[in-house]
DNA sequence: TGAAGCTAGTTTCAACTGAAACTGTTGCAA
DNA sequence: TTGCAACAGTTTCAGTTGAAACTAGCTTCA
């Protein structure tokens, strides 16, 4: 393999002072497409058989081992905000998806739980899903998986905490 | 590093023949909520000090280098759809970020060029974008940044595929 | 107690989105 | 030529979205 002296970084002070950039080599533009193409094909797959959304899908996903929650921890485990999960709840309540409960100790909290059709289409979903997720890393060798994970973990990690900092000043 | 005798997988077959999924080892959700958090952060970036939104900056961007391009390579190039592009354009010329004007050879193809305006916003943002991108992967050494370029194009491209592939009949 | 301030979840509003329909332009073929 | 399919870009429509305001229930502490 030949090694680049330098990698080559997008980065090209250039004696006017203007740097340039590359779309196509900028990793959030880069992480958005992917992400695009694969919620894209993946949506197509939870649609077209179910006529559930993603924000649908991802309840089911985090309700799907048989747990009640509530709207709250839902949102946490999804990664949605409280009012995609609000309204994600309201059409699976309308299609009989889900079950919503007041809490006993504190009437705020619903207490949220699959319906039985939930749980088939959950048992139907999960092995589709799982096999495109498992055409999508083919192209990977196992070594290259296991590093796709831990690069991923780190990338969050960064991801959050730069979102979380105020503002560079 | 210890290496576990075998990858664990999300499958998990079970005796009663319901595979589960943990949302948060699903690879489509895991490439999702990072690039929602690395775009929320950059559009933040953007949107805070120039009043532009992400596909109004990713115009910039491709028209940054002073070339003159149609709405459609517009649309190639930025990885967004026709009408995404052609809406952003008709914000651009109301801002004067953008000039319009039709082609001699095909009255259809509008040829497009960025404003003194918008060269300015784009010799202001790219260092601002590429201090991000730089502090997002400043959390890998130089060899995992290799790996991510690596493994970003070989799933893109895997991507690509089975989004074109019409149905695994 | 009870006023003030949390927290859970919902609603509202204005902006954004994608699919499909539409307008105008070009190229090709009879 | 004219007629028709293909193409570039825009508009429409119906739905989705996120931020902020709101309602309702809980907690604290004077």
């Amino acid at each position: 393999m030949a090694s680049p002296r330098r990698k080559r970084s997008d980065t090209e002070p250039s004696s006017t002072g203007t740097a340039k950039l590359h779309l196509t080599r900028f990793l959030p533009y880069r992480v958005s497409v992917l992400s695009n193409v694969v919620s894209h094909t993946v949506a197509k797959l939870y649609d077209k058989r179910f006529g559930i959304t993603i924000p649908e899908w991802r309840i089911i996903a985090v309700l799907g081992s048989g747990e009640t929650l509530s709207a709250g921890e839902i949102a946490q485990r999804t990664a949605m905000d409280k009012v995609q999960v609000s309204r994600a709840i309201s059409r699976m309540l309308d299609s009989a998806l889900i079950l919503r409960e007041s809490g006993d100790t504190d009437r705020r909290k619903a207490l949220l739980t699959l319906t039985p059709k939930a749980l088939e289409i959950y048992a139907e979903i999960v092995p589709l899903a799982l096999a495109y997720e498992a055409q999508l890393t083919s192209a990977l060798t196992e070594e290259e998986a296991t590093q796709l994970d831990r690069l991923l973990i780190k990338l969050q990690a960064q991801a959050d905490q730069l979102a979380a900092t105020p503002n560079t000043p």
